[in-house]
RNA sequence: GGCGACGUGGCCAAGUUGGCAAGGCAAGGGUCUGCAAAACCCUGAUCACGGGUUCGAGUCCCGUCGUCGCCUCCA
């Protein structure tokens, strides 16, 4: 079975073949580290987290390199208003963020270079540019890139630099020879952080610090390129024209990107100031909830976010997870037609599950196999499977969300485990009293258990409890 | 104005090359139950609108309306 992944470069779902055989070279824009990041930044980690999760259930070794762009005009305003020093800011911002990563179950990148550390890379880069002509000094102490010299630049975005003029918000800058130049170098003014280059002391400009760290970490060519769909223009139109004007060669082979996160119908965004801080949301639900907003739905499509849908995603994951519950007292079925259909749904939920993901990583397709195999677990243990057979579907259920990055299983902690004992006492306690029909001390119990966070489901058979 | 995407039951949504419309949440009815919870069973869609192509279209083409993104920093 292929995998096809959607191009945007092309506009087409492709059949996914990678440049070396078993091998994936991702590179994803990682933020820009000068504020609190939001649920929007979340979406986008998650989304390539679960591509780079099924790139590895495919048994390919995939190279992950997520930048973060720790200089820029943004961090050194932002700095320079609280009178604090630009690069301890990006730090302590980065440092934020690789906590949330932790927090949302993110696997950890490969690499996680910044833009700071690759700054002899980026003086290269920049002075290769100049001396093939497709980059000028100019007389600020700038370097910029020379659009016109670049004939297919807008291949990405597709669209043509005279059509982009026509739209003419574009400011005259005296020191550019078209308007749509861009910088690759920019002079730093007094203050702020500077490093050597033969143009004088400056720092790089916004997109030259992804080429020169693909360039560095993956090489000339890489398979995936990967970032929001707010950063195809001119962020990774730029970061082509650079890298294959430099390079001579195709850039990246699967340009891939996410859709928005829309709050109340509009994308949110710093500068509308609809912001939904990832500290926030953690600080109410789980990490895993966020991500089953993002299964949900295409990855390419903007996502619905708000309170009623969270707590959909919210209940569905109760859902998965309630799937795992342990066989019902005293059941010991083994075989017959309940057992060989839960052993069949397994077998077509796995297939299900990769036709789904293969598919330009169909994610919402892929949780309702997993829901039908759910269903069927449940079917089974009230039919009175005994938990050797559940145990083999939970499993897959567990594996197939853990391919997806959900953690279905919460891990029980030592004062957990320690406890189990003394809750079977107290379910024996409240068994005895409810033979005995002392209703209300064994609702006592019932309750206060279940504000510990234990919960108490009684059946025909006897009680069971699981950890709420 | 230019480029692009989207519009599927109350809500979130999936839908390979066109062939009887997944799933989750909510709601109603039922089973189980001392009650509760969970689970199971049952119930619902003229696929924005109008044309066209076709034996047959949510799926292709044209138009209309609406929503959103990019074109300036943005995941």
């Amino acid at each position: 079975m292929t995998l096809r992944i959607y191009n945007t470069l092309t506009r087409k779902k492709e059949p996914f073949e990678t440049l070396e055989p078993g091998v994936v070279r991702m590179y994803v824009c990682g933020p820009t580290v000068y504020d609190k990041a939001h649920v929007g930044h979340a979406m986008s980690v998650l989304v390539f987290d679960i591509i780079r999760r099924y790139l590895e259930y495919k048994g390919y070794t995939v190279f992950h390199v997520m930048n973060y762009t720790d200089v820029d005009d943004k961090i050194i305003q932002r700095a320079n208003a609280q009178g604090r020093d630009p690069l301890e800011l990006a730090e302590e911002y980065m440092h934020e963020f690789d906590q949330h990563l932790r927090d949302l179950n993110v696997l950890p990148a490969t690499i996680n270079p910044r833009a700071t550390q690759e700054i002899d890379q980026i003086i290269q880069m920049v002075q290769g540019l100049i001396d093939k002509g497709y980059a000028y000094p100019a007389p600020n102490g700038d370097v910029y890139f020379r659009v016109r010299r670049d004939e297919d630049y807008g291949k990405l975005s597709g669209r043509k630099l005279d059509d982009m003029r026509a739209g003419a918000r574009i400011e005259v800058d005296e020191n550019k020879e078209d308007p749509m130049d861009f910088a690759l170098w920019k002079a730093s003014k007094p203050g702020e952080p500077a490093w050597d280059s033969p143009w004088g002391p400056g720092r790089p400009g916004w997109h030259i610090e992804c080429s020169a760290m693909n360039l560095a970490h993956l090489g000339e060519q890489i398979d995936i390129h990967g970032g929001g769909n707010d950063l195809i223009f001119p962020h990774h139109e730029n970061e082509i024209a650079q890298t294959e004007s430099y390079t001579g060669k195709p850039f990246a082979r699967y340009w891939v990107h996410n859709g928005m996160l829309q709050l109340s119908g509009e994308k949110m965004s710093k500068s509308i100031g609809n912001l939904v801080t990832i500290e926030d949301f953690l600080a109410e639900h789980d990490g895993d909830v966020l991500r089953m907003m993002v299964l949900n739905s295409s990855y390419r499509n903007p996502l619905t976010f708000n309170d009623e849908v969270i707590a959909q995603a919210e209940k569905a994951l109760e859902r998965l997870r309630g799937a795992l519950k342990s066989a019902l007292p005293g059941a010991s079925l083994t075989e017959g037609e309940p057992v060989e259909a839960l052993k069949r749904q397994t077998e077509a939920t796995r297939k299900g599950f990769e036709e789904a993901m293969d598919d330009d990583f169909n994610t919402a397709g892929a949780l309702g196999e997993l829901f039908a195999l759910v269903k069927a677990i449940n079917q089974a243990r009230d039919a009175g499977a005994a938990d050797s057979v559940l145990a083999p579907a939970q499993q897959t259920l567990v594996d197939l969300g853990g391919v997806l990055g959900l953690r279905l299983r919460p891990e029980t902690g030592q004062a957990d485990k320690a406890a189990e004992p003394f809750i079977e006492l107290l379910l024996e306690v409240r068994a005895e009293l409810r033979r005995q029909k002392l209703w209300a001390l064994s609702d006592l119990i019932r309750d206060r258990l279940k504000d510990l966070g234990v919960v108490l489901e009684d059946s025909k058979a006897g009680t069971t409890w699981h950890w709420e």
